[in-house]
DNA sequence: CTGCGGTCCTGAAGGC
DNA sequence: TGCCTTCAGGACCGCA
């Protein structure tokens, strides 16, 4: 699932290959998937591309802007057109898929290729937006990202010491924190030795201090190897090729094998309905 | 205000 | 073999 480190992998690939360019077409098809009327961008410009939380924001000229959240299994693939220098990674055909494909719901026809919005489980949209609106209706409802200034051990005592939530959900709350979904939830817990289950208000300063140096830790490593192409999971970088970070993990999706610190066998519970892994020995 | 459960959707996996 | 049920999962919505 597309959390901080994976957005922000189709963020820096993206900047790449589509910035300054214009878009020439867009086939929607899928109308629930695209908010907005399409054929107002056509024409536009790509000035950049942002990232903020798990959304991914491409700005247009004229004061535009297209917000994408992926969700679950959300892809954005860039197919450069014959001819046109591959900037980054290898061109599709990923997996042995031809796209389009079944799950392409939007296709960007733009200068030098086509970008594609595939969503198996359709969880994701893309709203066309004004700049604006965005920023006062979308971004204040996210709380400071791990690599922010204002995201400080004083901080997250405050917002921890306020809930008496299993801390892993709080972790996940994008109104607390940006960014931070079940997988690199549940790498930091383990980084930190702190039990997912642990009530967010009986953490002490010792630990708050260790889980916000994990966090910053398993998002930069994730970024890193260029996000995490889980299994089930439908992530993929823009040039179709698979994360690494998946190679990495400690215990997300590691029920029943050994714990890489200690041996024992890694355990797993349902949170809040997410699936939730951790190692009994190691983390309290 | 918080918290909880239902909802969206598809494919894989399990039961019989 | 095949049909039916269950489940995963981010964020939002309605209700208590």
């Amino acid at each position: 699932m597309p959390e901080l480190p994976e957005v922000e992998t189709i963020k820096r690939v993206l900047e790449k290959a589509i910035v300054g360019k214009k878009i020439k077409n867009i086939e929607v098809r899928k109308t629930k998937i695209f908010q907005g009327k399409p054929e107002e961008i056509i024409g536009r410009k790509i000035e950049g591309i942002e990232r903020q939380g798990k959304m991914l924001i491409i700005k247009l000229s004229g004061d535009k802007a297209l917000v994408v959240h992926f969700k679950l299994t959300g892809q954005m693939v860039w197919v450069p057109e014959a001819g046109e220098q591959v900037i980054v990674g290898h061109p599709i055909p990923f997996a042995g898929t031809q796209l389009p494909a079944k799950t392409t719901h939007v296709i960007f026809e733009i200068d030098g290729g086509k970008l594609f919005y595939n969503d198996l489980r359709q969880f994701g949209w893309i709203k066309l937006i004004e700049n604006l609106k965005f920023k006062i209706e979308n971004l204040e409802k996210l709380g400071p990202e791990p690599f922010d200034k204002e995201f400080t051990v004083e901080y997250l005592e405050g917002i921890f010491s306020r809930s008496a939530k299993p801390i892993k959900l709080v972790l996940m709350d994008q109104t607390k924190i940006a960014g931070v979904g079940n997988i690199y939830a549940n790498e930091a817990l383990f980084e930190a030795g702190i039990l997912p289950t642990r009530p967010a208000k009986k953490l002490r300063d010792e630990e708050i201090k260790k889980l916000r140096e994990a966090i910053i830790k398993v998002l930069e490593e994730g970024i890193k190897y260029g996000g995490s192409s889980a299994k089930d999971e439908a992530y993929i970088k823009p040039t179709g090729e698979p994360g690494g970070y998946q190679q990495h993990f400690r215990v997300y999706q590691r029920e029943g094998e050994k714990c890489p610190k200690c041996g024992t066998i890694i355990k797993r519970i349902n949170l809040g309905g997410r699936g939730t892994f951790w190692c009994e020995k190691c983390q309290k």
